[in-house]
DNA sequence: CGACGCCTTGATAAATGTCAAACGTCGTGG
DNA sequence: CCACGACGTTTGACATTTATCAAGGCGTCG
């Protein structure tokens, strides 16, 4: 049950009902939604091995769409339900996708009471640690996904990685491509929360 | 095990073991975290009825503290693990805490796009409902708190309180008691998110 | 080579924060 | 019961941060 998305395709849409679970192969997906005056919400991003699709409710809440092409194995919930009734450790546990969206929306929530060199900073580390510590770490998404995502404008986010730059923090070794030099000074930034 | 907390007391602290839940039999909670800077974190408020104290981890990541006089029933985690063996149905379901507590990130997550009137008609109205549509709605907690919950300052909270007022949105029956006169009004604000 | 899309930079505007003072309310003590 | 004082809230003037609008650069792909 491998399906392949190109960038921008939807792979499942707001208000749909939750039929299934998504595991990212390869490839990146943005949780979102289109406000009514043309504001966007980014709930979160999903990295290769991440698996989303699960919001607590029966519907979604947000549609999602791939970042870039990728590919992505789709799970369907009755089959899980089945799996997981053959003993506890059988599969996915519901639990642990709560507990994980949890903590991505917490994540977010921090932005509430960050500044915007706060908010990118946060989001330079988490998107490191998700690659592993390789350098460069590289940024499948638009510079407007990750305004949309940390609550700013592009211009502002672009300002910041020029300021981070000029001080020193990091590297810009392409548009998205961004190698961290003081994590140090970042995690201090981030520290506040 | 029914246990009496002053206002401000601290029920639990920041990074200490989590070995109970909490219920809330009469008062209101808000757990948060003063940052390096004097910031303070406001993750949610608890009111009658609500549970609190699960985060996802083995340590509490916030600290807890009453904001007025309440009573919480404390709950052992070791009885609830016990209480679930016997059934499914048994006393809390850790996936249900888990999913309220999701949903409760996912609001405060949705402040980061929104402006300041949003956040406000937001809070006014999750408040609102949480106390079963009677009017007027207490709040319990400071403006200080509201802000801090906000991710504004209190004075632009008290601004937009005002601004409401002068509109004819709500009316402020006392400081700490709000009737809501256009709820259609502040549902099309809190509507684009 | 040219056109398009995305990103960066700059100038200005709007929203929100900061600082300061006045106001109200509530509890306390005379 | 009234006066006073402390604290939380509101209001006002001003500063700062971030958004908006507009232009320019830069790489990509036809």
């Amino acid at each position: 049950v491998l399906i392949d998305f190109a960038s921008n395709a939807e792979i499942y849409s707001f208000e749909q009902p939750v039929t299934h679970l998504y595991e990212i192969v390869s490839g990146a997906v943005r949780t979102c939604k289109v406000l009514d005056d043309g504001r966007r919400y980014i709930g979160a991003f999903y990295l290769r091995g991440d698996i989303f699709g699960y919001e607590g409710g029966t519907r979604h809440t947000l549609s999602s769409e791939a970042i870039c092409a990728s590919t992505i194995r789709k799970i369907r919930l009755k089959s899980l339900a089945a799996s997981a009734s053959r003993g506890p450790d059988a599969g996915l546990d519901a639990l642990t996708l709560a507990a994980d969206e949890m903590r991505r929306a917490q994540i977010q929530s921090s932005f509430v009471v960050k500044t915007a060199t706060e908010r990118v900073a946060t989001f330079l580390l988490h998107m490191s640690r998700h690659s592993a510590g390789q350098t460069p770490v590289q940024l499948p998404m638009s510079r407007q996904d990750i305004a949309d995502y940390l609550g700013l404008t592009i211009e502002t986010v672009s300002r910041v990685f020029t300021q981070f730059e000029e001080s020193g923090l990091i590297l810009r070794a392409s548009l998205r491509h961004i190698v961290i030099r003081d994590r140090k000074a970042l995690d201090c930034m981030n520290a506040s929360a």
